[in-house]
DNA sequence: GCTGCTGGTATCCAAAGGGAACTACGATGG
DNA sequence: CCATCGTAGTTCCCTTTGGATACCAGCAGC
């Protein structure tokens, strides 16, 4: 069990717990994809930016400086000719990758039970065709 | 593993699967913390917005609305004298609370090995007294 | 000197988050 | 009769975040 030097257990939903501010950075979908993208290894700023589809520049660049800023990403510059930046998994990040991972495949493996699925209420489409 | 019926594998890192929605519908602050209030059955408005310290009742009503529109939550009227509104968990919510439930104890766990955390840095404090 | 590659900023706009006050409803009660 | 309380929100306004697009810097090669 946590043991928080403030004298009392740690509680997410506690407004003043350091951890309502993790929750906050973790439970984020750029972040909870940032870090799955990085579970295989280090990538660059491009291979990132080319796995979260979807994701703008800035949007990304603020994600990871974030992660960084915490402790769960690190960012290596190889001053090479054409610049080469590095993001990489810190073994805190490594160990919240695992939350996240179950979350990322709890959504892929129940997607089709959720309602508003076009999915389900049409047996017409080919499944698993 | 997930047979999708659109013909291709569920994934979240693919910008136009719906997955994608879902994840940003859970991997949310308010989502998680709301799903987790109810994990131990029905509860009313009120006794929501209590445990989840600091929610503004206008976002609260947002994250609800959301997680019922998409069949996680349940909300149920009670037309009695003082006006009555019970939220509970959908069998495919309490299936969504267990990752959420991971990720926020893992938070609740790791906090302090968090850079930053007042804690680490400070000694004096008596930790686990 | 122009193009291309890489890794970003800058700018602008829309959407979401957050705080505080206010509403509706009927019971209760002075 | 009007005021007050409790419940469950809604409305307003402002700040923060998210998102799309354009642009910039450094250097290789042509």
């Amino acid at each position: 069990m946590a043991t928080p030097s403030c004298g009392k257990p740690h509680d997410v939903y506690a407004a003043a717990c350091p951890c309502r501010d993790m929750l906050d950075l973790l439970a984020n979908k750029w972040s909870a994809l940032a870090l799955g993208a990085l579970e295989d290894g280090p990538r660059r700023f491009g291979a990132i930016r080319a796995k979260l589809e979807g994701v703008s520049p800035k949007v990304l660049t603020a994600t990871l400086r974030r992660l960084e800023e915490h402790g769960l990403v690190d960012r290596t510059v190889y001053p090479a000719v054409p610049l080469h930046v590095e993001y990489s998994l810190t073994p805190l990040g490594q160990d919240a990758c695992e939350p996240l991972a179950l979350l990322r495949r709890w959504v892929v493996d129940n997607i089709d039970r959720f309602p508003g699925s076009p999915v389900l209420s049409d047996p017409s489409v080919s499944v698993g065709a």
